[in-house]
DNA sequence: ATCGTTAGAGTACGCCGTACGGAAAGACCA
DNA sequence: TGGTCTTTCCGTACGGCGTACTCTAACGAT
């Protein structure tokens, strides 16, 4: 397996790892800790969840009540506790039946996903440039390569459908996200915000410049009835591909 | 068209739509002006390009040999420095032949597109939700919308094929230049990078737990010989579902 | 020559991540 | 039991950030 081709951790490093694979006991001696690593996690969670950020060491240490300097005993630093955030969100993936046909356990993963990013939209905003290679996020990751592998495809095939499935989804999420919450995130209001794009229309949309907006807005392009409808259209198209490419609905 | 349709600027605001359709001239009373807009906005990049998160107003100053203050006698902040960037960066796109047809065309803006990510990564990089609604985004947009335009499908369809094509690309590149620039980026050395790893594999991996993963390695589906196979992979997917719905390859 | 306007930039404030070091808690051993 | 060693907790401090405020000086208009 070429290194550069799973998920890795930002923060590459063996103590990393050890962090999200097999955390360290409480030591036996010294003081005990008032606090669990899970703790930690747990708050950096309720931060972000508050705004994405705001996720700051010494807005997690005040959600414990608990020193600043006093997380670095359980985490080594920002990023790290970041990656194990990011674990934690993808432990609470659930997994497809598997007596399900490939292409509706794909589907299932791929609405898994949009429910996990729905629900921690911190997952996204991140400067995270791949998923950590965090015991979660394999599992999850394993077991689509599992279901794309019922396909019958060579590997390389597999191995790019995944990809193209989980970066299609992560792709619709992160445009999602933002309509959805960017307002609300930078406290502009909905008044402020319709005014200058009505500004913007009235003064620079120029219709010999934007003939084809012009024209698909005329014919109802942008008026999306269903708001799940342009990540589904993605996403069955992407399987649609997939089905063709393996030749039919297949043996699973 | 709803408004929440088109890309929007993070900074909304009209101010930040004047700054691009329409910078202010510079003023007849008071001391000359000793830069231009566009000499900050380039003096962005230039930051940018060395490091993409070493992106500040102090280093832009000092690569323009200015107080940092004097940066917000032309730009309101560094978000809107940001944006104003972008566009910048889009600016330099290439448009496809409108001889060619609808897919030589579509696959001609994607690989422009994938050009751009790769010539400004810190595209990628940045927390900026959607493309800001700047004149030369909104050109390639419309482009883009009349390529899709001449398969004939539906408008929705049209709107929804423009995003899909364009956020494959983004989500593409945004996993390429991971690898090409995170170890660089975070002063990891390769050494570090390999050992981390191999560390993993040999300790945590276990072939009970991640048998799909396993087989496709043994099967050779992560050794990846063309770079950009993974992502012209998933490109000709979509177009060749593209095209299907459109009945086959079409007028133009 | 004077006045109003504006660019330039120094200073300062409140954030951030985190290095460092001291105090105290607790386990182990004599 | 007393001493020692380990480890936690966390106050302080440093250097970085964005940027508000304010003063100075340059310049056009009169």
């Amino acid at each position: 397996m070429t290194d550069d081709q799973l998920p890795a951790g930002t923060t590459a490093g063996q103590a990393m790892i050890e962090l999200l694979w097999d955390p360290p006991p409480a030591p036996r001696r010294g003081p005990r800790q008032r606090l669990t690593l899970d703790q930690v996690v747990d708050a950096g969670m309720a931060v972000a969840a508050r705004s994405v950020d705001e996720l700051s060491m010494r807005k997690v240490a005040q959600e414990l009540g608990v020193g600043t300097m006093s997380l670095y005993t359980y985490v080594p630093g920002r990023d790290e506790l970041f990656e194990l955030m990011v674990d934690r969100a993808w432990r609470m993936r659930e997994l497809p039946d598997r007596e399900l046909p490939w292409r509706g356990q794909a589907a299932f993963h791929a609405h898994e996903a949009w429910r996990m990013y729905r629900a921690h939209p911190w997952l996204i905003s991140s400067n995270l440039w791949r998923m950590p290679l965090g015991p979660h996020v394999l599992d999850v990751q394993e077991d689509l390569y599992r279901v794309v592998l019922l396909t019958g495809l060579d590997a390389v095939t597999v191995v790019r459908a995944a990809g193209l499935i989980e970066s299609h989804v992560f792709g619709a999420a992160r445009a999602e996200i933002t309509d959805t919450s960017v307002a609300a995130r930078t406290g502009v209001t909905q008044d402020d915000y319709y005014a200058a794009r009505a500004g913007f229309w009235g003064t620079y949309f120029s219709e010999q410049r934007f003939p084809s907006m012009l024209r698909l807005w005329n014919a109802g392009g942008f008026d999306a009835d269903n708001p799940d409808g342009d990540w589904e259209f993605g996403l069955e198209l992407i399987l649609d591909g997939i089905e063709r490419l393996a030749g039919g609905p297949g043996p699973g």
